[in-house]
DNA sequence: ACCGTTAACTTGACGGCGTCAACCTGAGAC
DNA sequence: GTCTCAGGTTGACGCCGTCAAGTTAACGGT
């Protein structure tokens, strides 16, 4: 830990940026605080001096960047793990493991999401995540139980889930529900429910009493369909 | 600005409080960054020494938690303002202006909203704000165009639009629709009606291609309701 | 076996940050 | 006029990101 790391041989100096980056990585994780994500934490965790950093990050903007990418690369993974079968059930899958991704390391899920990112442009890796999502999405208008612009229903989508996590993180004491778990399922089959209808609604509306009364019968209707085949997403 | 501040009379070493925190929220503002949110830099556009700040905050988190205390207050005056008429057009547009205070203000609700927050508790201004958000959301349970419980349902509510501005706000490099505006109203509409509607699903459901069937007589069944009265909320 | 080159890294310093102990100062009661 | 103490200031500490300059050791050439 606190060694001093040996030096690289001649043309393999980037292994340090390896080290570098694992030691972030862990020190953010370990100290369960962005704050001791330190360059000179860092640095001395890897065994060598704290402008060595600088051989291979511009500066500690770049560095955590780079952290940043990681955990894009483990989120776009979450959704290539959780196709398959019906595509709107894959959806919701999706949108469970992101959640339980994002809770399970809320240091990184924060260090990732609520960053004042200075980098212009998506990086390459968040771009890939974003991609899956679309492509699940997409498959869900395939079978026309979503209908719109996959994009813009993937941010749609996205959006709901980031809110109940990221404000579960960073609001820790509202008075959230003891089961967090059921707080998601409930988020994600808000979301996609409201995505599901919103898009075959007409621009204006009953009022509220006689639109519940409509949702009442619709409700009804299928639940009358028998015992049905599959849980909801 | 940079003039040295009258020293206050006895009695009155409160008065500096107020100062103070108007200094820190016009650094704020101004400066479009929370990096520039300095005890030094405050101290000084107060006109007094740096460590006086000490004297009515314990450290820099007690000023910045003093801060968001205002811009709570400010949501929750958000709220009360846009009541009135059909419940579910009102929180419809509470939820429009919570989101355009967010983005007209991206600076004081990244700090308000994805600050690392010490203090245990929720503080009186958001628990009210809150209160307010719970309020307008019981409205529409009681015209039953809403289920369940409403502190839930309000959780809910806030995650959606939540999500999306601080996803507008934090990762403005996405690809974003061009129309903010529209992009909003889809998200408060798609989650207003995921609400409605998920409360009164069966726990199981036909698959996709089924499941879309269902939803079109129901869109048709509104659309064919006749002119309509209002809006989407 | 030695040497020169240069990639890989270190040293030491700078200014700015939050914070604290110690000191000053002037408004107001007597 | 003087004493008191609320309402500040001074100066320092340790940590931070960053940088210019210096050092060291791996390797190809002879």
């Amino acid at each position: 830990m606190t060694t001093r790391r040996v030096r690289a041989r001649r043309g393999e100096g980037a292994l340090l940026r390896e080290e570098i980056l694992r030691a972030a990585e862990d020190l953010l994780a370990e100290s369960g605080s962005e704050d001791a994500l330190t360059l000179r934490a860092v640095a001395l965790r890897a065994g060598v001096s704290t402008p060595s950093v600088y051989l291979h990050f511009a500066d500690k903007e770049e560095l955590v960047e780079a952290v940043c990418l990681r955990v894009w690369d483990e989120l776009g993974r979450l959704f290539t793990d959780n196709l398959g079968g019906d595509p709107f059930l894959a959806l919701g899958k999706c949108a469970r493991a992101y959640a339980r991704f994002a809770l399970d390391h809320p240091v990184q899920y924060r260090v990732l999401m609520m960053r004042p990112s200075a980098a212009p442009g998506v990086p390459p890796a968040a771009a890939q995540a974003f991609g899956h999502m679309v492509n699940a999405v997409s498959a869900c208008v395939e079978t026309r139980v979503l209908e719109g612009d996959p994009e813009a229903l993937a941010l749609g989508l996205w959006s709901a889930v980031h809110g109940c996590v990221s404000l579960l993180i960073a609001q820790p004491s509202f008075p959230w529900p003891r089961d967090r778990e059921a707080l998601i399922d409930h988020i994600v089959r808000q979301a996609g429910f409201g995505a599901a209808v919103y898009s075959r609604l007409p621009r204006r509306l009953p009022p509220s009493t006689e639109l519940a009364a409509h949702l009442d019968a619709f409700g009804a209707r299928l639940a009358a369909r028998g015992e049905g085949d599959q849980p909801s997403p």
